[in-house]
RNA sequence: GGGCGCGUAGCUCAAUGGUAGAGCAGCGGCCUUUUAAGCCGUUGGUUCAGAGUUCGAUCCUCUGCGCGCUCACCA
């Protein structure tokens, strides 16, 4: 129980708590009466100074208690709200001793505060609430950690700041109430989204919403978490990509659909792999994948423009320039470029393991000349791809939902996007061809076969929505918390993500 | 899952094979325009948990837990 564990410091702010009350004041009413938040305050100051006036009347501020700077007859102190810092100036004069004493008394750091005044300006220029009244709003039991800021210069240095990682994203309200560059990155995200809302909608797309829970999961090469239904009886999975329903819909006479959403992942965790995360996937008839390159490279950096008013991004220390057009480079053309291979000399699973043994790139034996291809694209290509670029043209045989380069067998019309060595989408000329795409899925059943950890499960349904008939689409997914990461220059998913997936540890 | 590193007061960090200290916050004082307020005094620790070595462990060893980096897995 809560107030088994409080030490001493959380006992003494019980005690206030009980002598509040028995004094008849309620530490935790049930409204507050602000009149308005404290950015905007500072603004109605600054108007009516504008206008000759030296104050401004009957305001009622609140937020959370930032700072006390006690002394004896006078008191300052900074409360904080979400649009920002505030002083607040308690006086003997103006409040009487009593009441003065009782502030001293009743309120710590931490708590939120609610009091009524006049805005003026201090002697040393501060815009301030000259206190008349003020009211307890809630009690905070805990001690936020200690921070106090310092300006040098006009920057503003932060002392003391909580900076555990575990304990930023375990009690992520505390990073928050403490940190408030990382409320920053959180309003950057919602921007973020918004813009790829506006942009998207702004062309006709239409919004949509498909299943979570699949009784079939696909789309994707990934393992899924499983579920179970009680009263169906049935085994159901968390969707790895929304690819499947989508294009569902595109048959449905819905040309332009997308969906933001949470994809769910049953694998490694790392700086840019959380298990569950926000993928954006749209798709769009009567295009192809040059077309899907034209929106990602204009909404990415319409999304860099807004948040930043630049196209210029700094990631994991570089200068990375989102202006479009974006670099497109073939697989094929990577590798002739970066590692002086010709792909078109080893058309067999035999030559290519042979250059991969001679180039020290391990790999598992037997996996398809695809993925071998794959491994030299990570070796060779992905990490020089810092400035964004498309990589186009994947293997026919990792790429089970793509449609061919016409008049190439062996390779697909399939880009993903690169910016700072990072993959940030995929995208391809959608497969269109139902009898095909059945070949395809048994091809995947069977070259996974033998690899018992994933599976491919043919889709019948998914197949028969195709043999009703699906126009030319192009189709993308884009990482959303990876956009994020990138526009935002953190080096880590974790930092966007604001409950990232932690051990679960024994306590309470 | 493998390798490496880390875990000390509410927060940020010190320290030593002889059971721990600072700043901030907390508590008690002084101070009527302060702003990392200041000054004086003061409380606070299962040194992540358990076992072992040792006369003695926060330190050395092992195991476990958690976090970070990295590799693997994976877009």
């Amino acid at each position: 129980m809560l107030l088994d564990d409080f030490s001493e410091l959380e006992n003494t702010r019980l005690e206030k708590i009980h002598r509040m009350r028995d004094e008849g004041i309620e530490p935790y009413p049930t409204r507050s009466a602000k009149s308005m938040n404290n950015a905007d305050a500072v603004k109605a100051f600054e108007t009516a100074e504008a206008e000759g006036k030296v104050e401004v009347p009957d305001v009622v501020l609140a937020g959370r208690i930032r700072a006390i700077r006690n002394m004896g007859k006078l008191c300052f102190t900074h409360i904080e709200d979400s649009s920002g810092k505030i002083q607040l100036f308690l006086r003997i004069n103006e409040l009487g001793e009593e009441k003065l004493n009782s502030f001293v008394r009743d309120f710590d750091l931490g708590d939120f505060i609610e009091a009524s005044g006049a805005l003026t300006r201090t002697r040393r220029g501060e815009i301030t609430l000259m206190v008349h009244d003020f009211k307890m709003l809630a009690k905070a039991l805990y001690q936020l950690p200690a921070d106090k800021d310092q300006v040098v210069d006009g920057e503003t240095v932060r002392h003391a700041v909580l900076s555990d990682p575990e304990t930023r994203y375990r009690q992520r309200y505390v990073d928050l109430a403490v940190n408030p560059d990382v409320r920053e990155i959180f309003k950057a995200r919602a921007k973020i989204v918004d813009t790829v809302r506006t942009y998207l909608d702004e062309r006709d797309y239409i919004e949509v919403e498909t299943p979570i829970l699949q009784p079939i999961y696909g789309g994707a090469a990934a393992r899924p978490f499983t579920t179970y239904h009680n009263q169906l009886h049935q085994e159901l999975f968390l969707r790895i990509s929304f690819e499947l329903y989508l294009k569902r819909l595109i048959v449905g006479g819905m040309d332009r659909v997308y969906e933001i959403g949470r994809d769910f992942r049953n694998e490694g965790v790392s700086f840019k792999h959380n298990p569950e995360f926000t993928q954006l996937e749209l798709y769009e008839a009567y295009t192809d994948y040059h077309g899907m390159m034209r929106i990602a490279e204009e909404m990415v950096s319409q999304c860099a423009y807004e948040l930043n008013g630049h196209y210029i991004i700094n990631y994991d220390g570089n200068e990375i320039d989102l202006t479009p057009p974006w670099k497109r480079i073939t697989i094929r053309q990577g590798l002739i470029d970066y590692a002086d291979i010709d792909i078109k000399d080893y058309p067999t699973v035999e030559s290519l393991e042979a250059l991969l043994k001679e180039r020290d790139i391990p790999f598992k034996p037997g996996v398809p000349h695809g993925k071998l291809i794959g491994l030299l694209m990570e070796e060779y290509i992905e990490p020089r791809l810092i400035q964004p670029t498309f990589l186009c043209d994947y293997p026919r045989d990792i790429s089970p939902l793509a449609k061919n380069v016409p008049g190439d067998p062996s390779t697909v019309e399939r880009f993903e996007i690169f910016i700072g060595g990072v993959e940030l989408g995929n995208a391809f000329t959608e497969l269109n061809d139902p009898v095909e795409q059945e070949k395809r899925f048994l091809e995947m059943a069977d070259a996974y076969a033998k690899d018992d950890e994933e599976q491919h499960p043919m889709d019948h349904d998914f197949v028969r929505a195709l043999a009703y008939g699906m126009p030319p689409t192009g189709g993308m997914g884009i990482g959303i918390d990876r956009l994020v990461m990138m526009l935002t220059g953190k080096n880590t998913l974790r930092e966007v993500i604001l409950f990232p997936h932690l051990r679960k540890i024994e306590d309470q």
